[in-house]
DNA sequence: GGCCACTATGACAACGTTGTCCCCCAGCGG
DNA sequence: CCGCTGGGGGACAACGTTGTCATAGTGGCC
């Protein structure tokens, strides 16, 4: 067993040069060329030459510099770039984790970043992703300004939007179907009697927030409850701010009798405001989340597939890469109602 | 608004060739170094002279190249390899947020991947990191083997592994309290009046679900309840052996009164299996996670913060960057029991 | 025995950038 | 008018790798 402690070999000398083909053509005594030959398995190099290259290989722990391969080689780099809301929120590591699954499968590393919903730093993000040369990029997209991606589209790197489309260029796209699940979840609601249904929705500058938005007031006019400003609060929402609109709405007149909540975070909050509470007003969230199933009562939810979402990009990304230049393509999945018991409770 | 449509100037040629310094030297009229002392915002341009490189630049749409920029240089590639087990976790990805964070405030990239568990692929992670000569490397160790790193660290590269120890090289390692934890959750359902605790713990071969094992015990013989080996289930698990499981301890001659679960998957299939039971035997999870307040009873667990996990590792990491030679160092966070009433239930 | 085909290997340039060193020229003091 | 200074800018090599082409040796065939 081989043990390196800090009083071994390494000690004293703190930077040591990485090894390099050069050194390894020396200690085997061949050209550096053969090196390179053995390294990426090229055939024409006798088998006993191979051995001695990588017994050099070992011995100087050499590692191919994949900087210099990409320059040299010119073509592809190997790395798809990523730029997502947060890594933290359980939606987007649901995401990440299908997009590197199927990289993977195709040899490629991912590189990811969290813009945090800020369009500068989605831009800062995509672009140091652009220097590195990434094959293909995936954004989800904070802004609503994507010119500035068009010297990579000239250049041939495909890109992606998910979740959200792009502002101002015309790119494939995947999104969910965000007017036809809250559509569904007024209907939902409705149908269970409630003529009071409020919406807590995210920021209405995010897309998706807004076309939630957009698919609650169509629910509640084909539900013919008709729309009501009063019964709206769009964000950024915290737990504080749903704790005051959730009061606001049971002070009211009319109170709400149900409430339709834009995402995963707010309808979270929402919960916890109303842990406490004896009468719970009806509850559909959109984005489906680990042990909705297991609350009382078990929430009622608009579910969409975090990793079918992120397969879905990827897959577009690669049969792009693959040389498939149709026309963009804007890809809508489908959602669809969760009904577990938070949504047909009577007020 | 600039719009790129497919019709646009970017349909017919399909691959156009990047620009390089070269192009905007030519374009501007200068030679390439003067490109270069604008692009790094060296001194000694002069003002009009810039204004046209940047013109230039802009026009052609021109990235500077990482790799080239990064092989010429030959120190810092500016990049943070991060090898966990599964970012799909949010215990993982709690820790992905955190270096992330701090990897940007030191203005460095993460790149990460998932090893599921398996080592081969751990070590295939590290080493493609390896080669894109990252600055440093955050690894959760899914093998014992890690001697594959001493060129690395002999190069200079700091590693920090996180969450579990290496295997064979003495190194950075940030852990939490594992056996502190589950002492604790033992202690406490003892003290409820429990005497028949089970353990449902993953993989003996898991670092983290051995150390909670000998835990456990301990606290058994602390707690002066002793410990018996058919109150153990160690994994892996899934949805189903869980079930199996809990009705093998149910059903024996003098039943577990209580369980501590192992890590948060295991948790909450023991919540998903005990659904629909009315008798639920007390519970403590090792992890805490969201919504387990919520639950009823809301879920007692051993919590310890994975943005703390990750904030730790990291800030060793740029530490060792920053110079610090000393030896290495091993850092062991501390847990807390959050009682929340599943573990205070009476048999 | 001369020629060819073939295998094993090497020399060299090039990828795009940056560090080093050098040059030109305007301005200024003597 | 000469030499010196300093700002602005360029030529060139080098980073580590790989693609292209060349070459030495070996064995077979007419």
């Amino acid at each position: 067993m081989t043990t390196l402690s800090p009083s071994g070999p390494a000690a004293g000398q703190r930077k040591v040069r990485r090894a390099t083909m050069n050194d390894v053509a020396r200690l085997a005594g061949v050209s550096i060329k053969t090196v390179s030959r053995v390294v990426n398995d090229e055939p024409g190099v006798h088998p006993s030459t191979a051995e001695r290259v990588l017994a050099a290989i070992d011995q100087l722990g050499f590692r191919r510099n994949l900087s210099a391969r990409n320059l040299r080689r010119g073509s592809s780099t190997g790395t798809i770039g990523l730029v997502l809301e947060d890594v933290g929120n359980p939606f987007y590591s649901g995401v990440t984790r299908a997009v590197e699954e199927i990289a993977r499968l195709r040899g490629r590393q991912v590189i990811s970043g969290s813009s945090d919903e800020d369009p500068g730093r989605e831009r800062e993000l995509a672009l140091e992703f652009c220097s590195r040369r990434v094959d293909g990029l995936l954004i989800v997209p904070a802004g609503l300004q994507h010119s500035y991606l068009v010297p990579e589209m000239r250049a041939g790197t495909p890109v992606v939007f998910l979740d959200r489309p792009a502002g101002d260029v015309v790119a494939d796209t995947v999104l969910v179907d965000n007017i036809g699940g809250t559509v569904e979840a007024v209907t939902h609601l409705a149908a269970h009697g409630h003529r009071r249904i409020a919406f807590l929705g995210d920021a209405p500058d995010i897309f998706t927030a807004n076309e939630r938005l957009r698919g609650y007031r169509e629910g509640c006019v084909r539900a013919g409850i008709g729309y009501h400003e009063e019964l709206v609060a769009m964000g950024p929402h915290d737990e504080s701010t749903v704790v005051t609109t959730l009061q606001r709405l049971q002070s009211m007149r009319d109170p709400a009798t149900a409430i339709v909540a834009g995402n995963n975070r707010i309808t979270v909050h929402i919960l916890r405001a109303l842990a406490g509470v004896a009468e719970k007003p009806a509850l559909v969230g959109f984005d489906d989340f680990e042990l909705a199933d297991l609350l009382s009562p078990p929430v009622t939810v608009i579910a969409h597939d975090a990793s079918a979402l992120g397969k879905a990009a990827t897959d577009l990304l690669f049969a792009r890469l693959d040389g498939d230049n149709s026309p963009p393509r804007r890809v809508v999945l489908p959602v669809r109602l969760v009904p577990r018991g938070s949504g047909e409770v009577h007020a």
